[in-house]
DNA sequence: GAGTTTGAAACT
DNA sequence: CAGTTTCAAACTC
């Protein structure tokens, strides 16, 4: 169809601009051959370029989502079917000369679908029809145009690829998917699609299985790497596509028998659900009927959901959360489910299993070892705290394993999918459990029978750990058991509610009143979330930081803190002196800091003056000279809370290690000042010199970077002169800024660069010179070659024209610049060498 | 379990 | 930004 025209369009532009001198001048420093281009542009439809478009990202990529999101949208019948052949025009441009009679007979095969219906409600039909028997694709095909419920419901582009999938042959199909996923980015609905691709989880038990295990493990890891991209987003319309997916995954195939196992086969596990796939077809019969109920919106299903999907909703419900609550970080599903897929320690009983997620997770649950996700810190607060808590001695009492098993999940799993699931469990075990404001919840609870398998998984200590019993336990149990709130006014929806602040649902075992914090008010909970992080974004960070093992040492050398980490904002305790729960630091299991205001600290974990209370005395005088507030002369007090916001916000958020470091190293930043003095009245006191000292010692445990810092950091005896930079720089800066020491300061950062060829010996040989410019212009050259020739490759004609003349313009602009810069190279390394000669001579 | 204390969060 | 109020956990009895 459009290859004429894109070869075309493609050799114009090419013919042209290989008659560019420039071109040709840099072709003969090329080892690439410009006949590449002209190749690309032919195989452009081949998977070779198909991959190249799918590892840079260009013009093509756009365009191509553009259409797929075009696809993706409800459309007139006579638009669908341009739609349908659109989006089969792809693949075709694939595989069109491999298997075209093939293709065009799926292609024949997937319109029929796209104008039967591609309503949820009929996939979700069609492939439980498909799960539950034998994987027949014919019979498949048959189902999907017999199919007397087809609707007009909008149709998805998800719809239409899996769709492809039903109805090809497996061979087909294998060929198929993997020309569709080497050669397309695919945008998340489609690739939801794929990686629906349950069929494919049929297809293993099929005869060609090796091959689909293969193809599968490939499109998931694709899909899930591109996944957390559309997770990431908070915004509706992402939540919709993103829902939309899910919910016709759930319908499509009993998703949380398909799409799970599927993940489970990635990971090897494939001989778990192998065993169930009776009780999985059940499963999924049940999810039929209640998919009769499906008819309604993305948004009614999810505040709404009918039963039946309601869990694995939830569990979905779940990512979508995660992903909100650390955009950052961007849950994956991959994550998802290889967090589901941690080995249980204790073997359910096999009805357990079906609902392979919410089971895994389950059991992780009671699973004594530690889940990976469950690190202390991912965001959460109090939860962390706890955690963190757990750490510490005072809070290694015995623990039971109900205990263990009915509060670790809580504490540690924000919005995970577990969390939903251990909701939903919890509601499902507890018979204690009041019913909820909520009918749609009960109802859910009921309706989730499918799923009831899991209530004897949990509820075998569930049942023999009732409410009260429970909170007891977790009295008891100094903060091993997960938070419960007790939320009676804020309806769970703000920072005092301990399980909201801890990005976790409220769970059955919460005695909250009117708790909003459910998953069945997602909205509200989301977007009081985004309100309060508007408000504040590290609202929902961790409140304890931990801290690198390096780190560790700083922070224990400082504050005597047997934990490695601390509290990112510091207590602000008046009474308690550190010595109750009610300091956030103490809870946390860990030592106050500088960063903390509080009185009388006598925090067990360390106290937040401790050797350094001298100089801290002397500091609170300055602060208070500089109309800082300090609270009693305590250490803490001179840090200024803005200021602490500041590092703390800086550090907290993405990377845990820079983070924690940061962390640390901000008590140290006080106690040095430097920064938070940039105030020189600060700077010129003498108990820095001790602080120095103690940066140094510091250092001794740091990395090179840290090595090169603490050479050129100065002695105890140094001179303090204030780093202008200290405040403003990120933490490790500001750590190092605790040596008020400029001039070190501006070593490290040299130190702390690659050194530049030195010029300070005998002025560098013009070879030495022309071969360093030259190897960086050549790899410029190559990456604008390469750049170019793909770009040539996928970018439609008229930009191909466009990229062309700009990219000659480019080329002749490096020309000049690289001879300009011959120039100056050599003119630089003459100057020196004509500096040392005239120094040398002179001196 | 009720009442008090406490400090964080939220509000003004 | 500081002061006040609200809130819920921690604590005490």
């Amino acid at each position: 169809m459009d290859t004429p025209e894109r070869s075309k369009v493609g050799g114009t532009p090419i013919s042209k601009f290989e008659d560019s001198p420039v071109f040709n001048f840099i072709n003969s420093l090329s080892p690439i051959q410009p006949v590449k281009s002209v190749h690309s542009i032919h195989t452009f439809h081949s998977p070779g370029s198909a991959a190249i478009s799918s590892v840079f990202s260009s013009p093509h990529v756009s365009f191509h989502k553009e259409s797929r999101f075009f696809i993706r949208h409800p459309f007139p019948d006579s638009v669908k079917q341009d739609a349908c052949s659109d989006g089969l025009d792809e693949s075709n441009i694939h595989s069109r000369v491999s298997n075209g009679a093939v293709l065009s007979a799926s292609i024949v095969l997937a319109q029929a679908n796209c104008d039967i219906t591609c309503s949820l409600n009929e996939a979700s039909v069609d492939l439980v029809d498909e799960s539950s028997t034998q994987p027949d694709f014919s019979q498949s095909v048959q189902v999907d145009n017999g199919s007397p419920n087809h609707n007009t419901s909008p149709f998805y582009g998800v719809k239409l690829d899996f769709k492809l999938d039903i109805s090809c042959t497996p061979s087909e199909r294998i060929k198929l998917v993997k020309d569709m996923t080497e050669n397309t980015q695919i945008p998340h609905t489609t690739k939801i699609g794929l990686e629906v691709q349950f069929p494919a989880d049929q297809m293993k038990e099929d005869a060609s299985g090796s091959d689909w295990e293969n193809l599968i493990s490939d499109n998931t890891d694709d899909l899930l790497i591109f996944e957390p991209a559309t997770g990431s987003e908070t915004s509706k319309s992402e939540e919709k596509d993103y829902g939309i997916s899910l919910n016709s995954q759930r319908n499509a195939s009993c998703l949380h028998n398909v799409s799970q196992d599927s993940f489970m086969d990635d990971d090897g596990e494939t001989d778990e659900h192998d065993g169930m796939s009776p009780m999985r077809s059940s499963a999924c019969q049940e999810h039929e009927n209640f998919d009769d109920l499906n008819l309604k919106t993305e948004a009614e299903l999810n505040n709404d959901v009918p039963l039946g999907c309601k869990v694995d909703s939830q569990q979905h419900r779940g990512v979508r959360r995660r992903c909100l609550d650390f955009e950052a970080a961007g849950v994956s599903k991959k994550n998802m489910h290889n967090n589901s897929n941690v080995p249980p320690s204790i073997s359910l009983p096999i009805n357990a299993k079906p609902n392979s997620d919410n089971r895994q997770l389950v059991s992780s649950k009671t699973s004594k070892t530690p889940v990976p996700y469950v690190l202390p810190g991912i965001g959460l607060h109090l939860n962390a705290l706890a955690r963190t808590s757990k750490d510490r001695p005072i809070s290694q009492k015995t623990k039971t394993p109900g205990r263990e098993f009915i509060s670790r999940p809580c504490s540690m799993r924000p919005f995970s999918p577990a969390i939903a699931g251990e909701k939903q469990s919890f509601k499902l075990s507890d018979p204690h459990q009041s019913p909820d404001p909520n009918g749609s919840e009960v109802h859910n609870s009921q309706a989730v029978h499918s799923d009831v398998s899991l209530i004897p998984a949990l509820g075998i200590e569930e049942s023999t750990s009732p409410k009260k019993k429970r909170r007891k336990t977790e009295n008891s149990g100094e903060n091993e058991g997960c938070r419960r709130c007790n939320c009676k006014k804020s309806k769970c929806l703000k920072l005092y509610c301990e399980c909201f602040a801890a990005g976790v649902y409220c769970v059955e075992p919460c005695s909250c009143q009117g708790c909003l914090n459910k998953p069945v008010h997602e909205e509200t909970v989301l977007a009081t979330r985004k309100q309060i992080e508007s408000r504040n974004p590290l609202a929902f960070a961790p409140k304890v930081i931990r801290t690198s093992e390096h780190d560790q040492e700083m922070g224990e050398e400082s504050n005597k803190t047997p934990a490695s980490a601390r509290h990112k904002r510091g207590c602000n305790c008046k009474k308690s002196n550190c010595l109750k729960k009610y300091c956030e630091c103490y809870q946390g299991g860990v030592g106050c800091s500088f960063s903390c205001r509080c009185e009388g600290c006598k925090n067990a974990f360390g106290r937040k003056d401790g050797f350094e209370e001298i100089e801290y005395e002397e500091e609170l005088d300055a602060c208070e000279k500089e109309g800082v507030k300090s609270d009693d002369g305590k250490a803490n007090a001179n840090v200024p809370k803005l200021e602490h916001h500041h590092l703390s916000e800086s550090i907290l958020p993405v990377t845990p290690f820079p983070s924690c470091r940061s962390s640390v190293k901000l008590p140290f930043l006080s106690s040095g000042k430097p920064p938070r003095s940039s105030t020189l009245s600060l700077m010129n006191r003498s108990e820095n010199q001790q602080a120095e000292c103690k940066s140094d010692q510091i250092f001794h445990d740091d990395d090179d970077t840290s090595e090169d810092l603490r050479v050129n950091s100065s002695p105890c005896t140094a001179v303090k002169t204030a780093s202008p930079n200290g405040k403003r720089v990120s933490l490790p800066l500001n750590g190092f800024g605790m040596s008020p020491n400029l001039k070190g300061g501006r070593k490290l950062i040299l130190k702390s660069i690659p050194s530049f060829p030195s010029l300070s010996t005998d002025a560098p040989s013009s070879t030495q010179i022309n071969s360093s410019v030259e190897v960086i212009f050549i790899v410029f050259k190559v990456v604008l070659i390469f750049q170019y020739e793909i770009s040539i490759c996928l970018w439609p004609s008229y930009f191909v024209e466009f990229a062309s003349d700009y990219f000659r313009m480019y080329l002749s602009y490096i020309f000049i610049w690289k001879m300009v810069m011959r120039k100056i190279f050599i003119f630089v390394s003459h100057l020196f060498y004509f500096n040392k000669f005239i120094l040398n001579t002179i001196f």
